[in-house]
DNA sequence: AAGTAGATGTTCT
DNA sequence: GAACATCTACTTA
């Protein structure tokens, strides 16, 4: 469970088949939890198989395959040969969408994060997509998990209304540079970047 | 505060 | 070979 003081509910695949820029921004003010370590998701990007800059683009691969598969599953992809990056599959089965986890703010297993970083900063825990897969412990053994069974599990807040939540260009990217399919919380200190 | 180099492995041309 | 949904350490101001 998150948090003592809000009413949170789990989320099941089902709530993941929408549209990713959606889901990108339903993501926003939800806990997700790998085996209990986790935070509150502050930054997200969304990638489609209509989009050039998505690992998707083209359709099925055997690096990609997970993000064709049924939506609230798993996908994870080595970055730049050195961190692992988690993303939300969404959509629907057989369609090619995700959701890129960007930056968390820390909440849960602290301890757990900080020995797996070795860094001592909270803002620093999970503040960027590489940041995140490595506090959460994401390898490919993470592959294509159901996010409703462990050692996944999101929790969305049963009131979400009042989140100040703001999108923009994508970061790193060379393809559709103009998309505006990254979204976070507004002044939020754990952002990857300002917006 | 802002810029650059170097690390590393998988995928694509 | 080149590019890549990145991070860190180190430089220069």
């Amino acid at each position: 469970m998150p948090s003592s003081h809000s009413t949170y509910r789990q989320l099941t695949q089902s709530d993941f088949a929408i549209d990713a820029p959606l889901m990108a921004r339903a993501l926003i003010g939800a806990t997700l939890l790998v085996d209990g370590v986790g935070g509150i998701i502050v930054e997200t990007e969304a990638y489609d198989v209509d989009d050039p800059a998505a690992h998707c683009y083209g359709g099925l691969t055997a690096r990609n395959r997970a993000m064709f598969d049924a939506p609230g599953h798993a996908y994870v992809y080595r970055s730049y040969g050195l961190h692992w990056c988690l993303n939300l599959v969404c959509r629907e089965e057989g369609h090619g969408a995700g959701v890129l986890i960007r930056a968390l703010q820390p909440t849960q297993g602290l301890d757990a994060m900080r020995a797996r970083r070795s860094v001592e900063n909270e803002r620093l825990l999970c503040s960027g997509p590489g940041r995140v897969g490595q506090a959460l412990g994401i390898t490919l053994a993470h592959y294509g998990l159901p996010l409703d069974r462990p050692p996944f599990s999101v929790w969305a807040p049963t009131d979400p209304a009042s989140l100040n939540i703001i999108s923009g260009t994508r970061i790193g990217i060379s393809k559709a540079q103009e998309t505006p399919w990254r979204f976070g919380l507004a002044d939020s200190p754990y952002l990857s970047r300002k917006f």
